[in-house]
RNA sequence: GUGGAUGUAGCUCAGCUGGCAGAGCUCCGGAUUGUGGUUCCGGCGGUCGUGGGUUCAAGUCCCAUCAUCCACCCCA
């Protein structure tokens, strides 16, 4: 037996650093002003189509998309913005205050061939301002997200920089941008044929040779920009730079939905294998009203759970897993009811305590007491019973004492 | 969807040109009465991914299939 492909269990020894990373990010987002949003792990299929773009490869051939019994067609989430974007409708957001702001950590569904980095289950954590268009906002979400890393301590973190442009400048650049690949068409692999009819921003994702020298010369969007989406982009730079957080213009940088316009980020860790974007986002203002809402300016981020944990690995980053305060060794059966007892009281007063469960030999269960970590160990048999005495073990120290039963609490809680 | 590598104990792996399935770690127990971490000894644990084929004989050779990993595509 073993679990779907592309899936994976997260086991006890790897729940610290995950844990970590998601308290972290809480408490990031709050201190910012974000408020968390839980979304069903599945939507109508049409959110997904209409929102993240029919040419977009995810809807084309990556959804996980069923039919209920009544006959819905249905897809577990691929992503995370169209759901939080649909909720904001359905609950009237856009009569609160402007913007919202939302963060969520939620799993994700891709049908992809998995590999280092990927999943076809996967873990986000991200974050939406939705109802302001203001280019404070975009540096707030890149600056939210640079901060996360930071204080984890994710190594080799680059940003790269980019921008869409919006409904004016994109189909100018889109014409421009086509001409040209007609004339380099010849010396372009066939790949980026193809991409140069359905959707030619995608040649810039291309790795072959040839095609990355043919393209260097190609318009860039961020170069043809319309006044409006230039000042928004000169705007988020000097903000950026009056942070000092460093970035690279990347006119190349094309992320994956089509929803994006103006402002578009990518956060790249070298150490992720050949998935080196660990998080990324950017501004999506027309996204609300393709899936009917108003007209309302947004933007946000995601960033995936698994290729944070992958470079925090690298850097040999591992988070202890809580210990056990006090285990009960008992020795003769007559001491159930006192052990019994005992762990309950000194559980419920957030004292952490365990027992042998497994009939070990007395060294059994020491050694069990050592490997659980437990500061104490409190043994119980015969003699304990009869003096009503226990022997509470300090287990770093290696001493030993008599413990009176009803002053056991007190003695450990005095001792931690 | 495409390409490459790998499947042997719970984990990490060894097993040569075919000849009785192994080690280390883990777990349980023992090293004279009831004391952990170190050491020594013993024990538990395997349809050799699965199905065919070749052979007196297959973990080993051949074919198929499934799975995992890595890479392409794309993305977090």
């Amino acid at each position: 037996m073993q679990g779907p492909k592309g899936t994976y269990d997260v086991l006890p020894k790897d729940q610290p650093l995950r844990s970590r990373i998601v308290h972290t990010a809480g408490r990031l987002f709050a201190a910012a002003g974000y408020g968390r949003i839980g979304t069903p792990a599945f939507e109508e299929t049409g959110l997904f189509v209409r929102g993240v773009g029919e040419s977009s490869d995810i809807v084309r051939k990556e959804m996980y998309s069923f039919e209920d019994k009544g006959g819905r067609s249905l897809t577990l989430k691929p992503e995370g913005t169209a759901p939080v974007v649909r909720a904001y409708v359905q609950h009237g957001m856009h009569k609160l205050p402007q913007p919202v702001k939302l963060w969520y950590y939620e799993r994700m569904y891709r049908f992809e061939r998995p590999q280092a980095g990927r999943y076809r289950e996967h873990y986000q954590l991200g974050a939406e301002a939705i109802g302001s268009g203001a280019p404070q906002l975009d540096v707030e979400m890149i600056m939210l997200l640079s901060d996360l890393y930071e204080q984890l301590q994710v190594p080799d973190v680059r940003l790269r920089l980019s921008s869409m442009g919006c409904p004016v400048c994109r189909p100018d650049y889109i014409e421009r941008l086509q001409s040209y690949l007609e004339d380099v068409l010849d010396g372009l692999c066939r790949d980026c044929r193809e991409r140069a009819q359905l959707n030619p921003l995608r040649v810039f994702d291309c790795k072959e040779e040839g095609c990355l020298a043919r393209l260097e010369d190609a318009p860039k969007l961020v170069d043809n920009l319309c006044d409006g989406c230039l000042d928004h982009f000169e705007s988020v730079r000097g903000y950026l730079d009056g942070l000092g957080r460093r970035y690279k213009v990347d006119g190349t940088l094309v992320r994956g939905f089509d929803y994006y316009t103006r402002t578009t980020f990518e956060y790249e860790c070298r150490r992720l294998g050949a998935q080196k974007g660990i998080g990324g986002g950017g501004r999506y203002d027309r996204l609300v009203e393709q899936i009917s809402g108003p007209v309302t300016p947004a933007v946000g981020f995601g960033t995936g759970l698994e290729r944070i944990l992958l470079a925090l690995r690298s850097a040999g980053a591992e988070a202890a897993a809580a210990g056990t305060d006090v285990f009960f060794t008992v020795l003769d059966d007559d001491a159930w009811p006192l052990v019994v007892k005992s762990l309950h009281s000194l559980r419920r007063s957030g004292i952490a305590a365990d027992t042998d469960y497994a009939g070990r030999r007395m060294k059994g269960q020491m050694k069990q007491a050592d490997r659980l970590g437990a500061r104490f160990t409190v043994i119980i048999g015969e003699d304990e019973l009869k003096s009503g005495k226990l022997a509470v073990k300090d287990m770093q120290s290696g001493g030993q004492e008599d413990v009176a039963a009803d002053e056991l609490e007190a003695y450990i809680r005095g001792r931690l």
